[in-house]
DNA sequence: AGATATATATGGCATCACCATATATAGAGA
DNA sequence: TCTCTATATATGGTGATGCCATATATATCT
């Protein structure tokens, strides 16, 4: 499991990429990440949900419940025209970021 | 410039990386990551010395005071065997971290 | 009955990059 | 002379965020 100093400011990320297609939950977007990932990243609840709670705060993404007989309700939340802005830049800055790192510290094997 | 949450964790990466080759002062390795990333990483003196500290408290690295008439004294920090170590762990745990977030949120355009 | 999976919620903690500020020397320009 | 910039190290306090612990609630499987 990757360690939590270099998870921060990626999560925000993850996030916006998976509701970019269709409208999911805040659980299902934490399973998302560790399946995708192959158990490499993993966010606990106790960061996922306040961060959704922000993103939607500043709009990046929005969320309605869905109640249904027989389950607890569930928030699903969609990308806003705003998030998909915002995910279009950090996926750009995701890739400076490595690039540079790469440059400085020869991540990548020659 | 990359914002200060995505830094987190990689300035150690960094740090070890640049005094691989030959020992080097604080000062000349904030000038080297500005410099080799093309201005794209940037580190604040505030964040750098106390993490020399902390690298050469846990081994990583160790330094020494070289004073010359005339200047100011600088401590070179030079690579420990322990620090090649961790060097190369982060810089696998980096690429790991990049492959997962690629696999989960497409940074990488297809 | 108990364990596991699903699903959301929140108070408090730890880490670390940054801000502000301090000390000290030397060279360039007005 | 005075000021600015570059070099070089040092440290107290702040803010952001991922995590721990804990809580609530429903359904299924053994």
């Amino acid at each position: 499991m990757i360690n939590r100093e270099l998870k921060r400011g990626s999560t925000e990320m993850l996030i916006l990429a998976l509701v970019e297609d269709r409208p999911r939950h805040g659980y299902e977007i934490g399973k998302l990440i560790e399946q995708r990932s192959d158990g490499v990243l993993q966010f606990h609840v106790a960061s996922l949900y306040p961060l959704l709670y922000r993103l939607e705060k500043r709009g990046l993404i929005s969320g309605r419940w869905i109640e249904k007989a027989g389950q607890r309700r569930r928030r699903f939340y969609k990308l806003t025209a705003a998030g998909q802005k915002v995910l279009a830049e950090q996926r750009k800055t995701w890739r400076d970021f490595f690039a540079a790192l790469d440059h400085v510290a020869g991540i990548n094997p020659a």
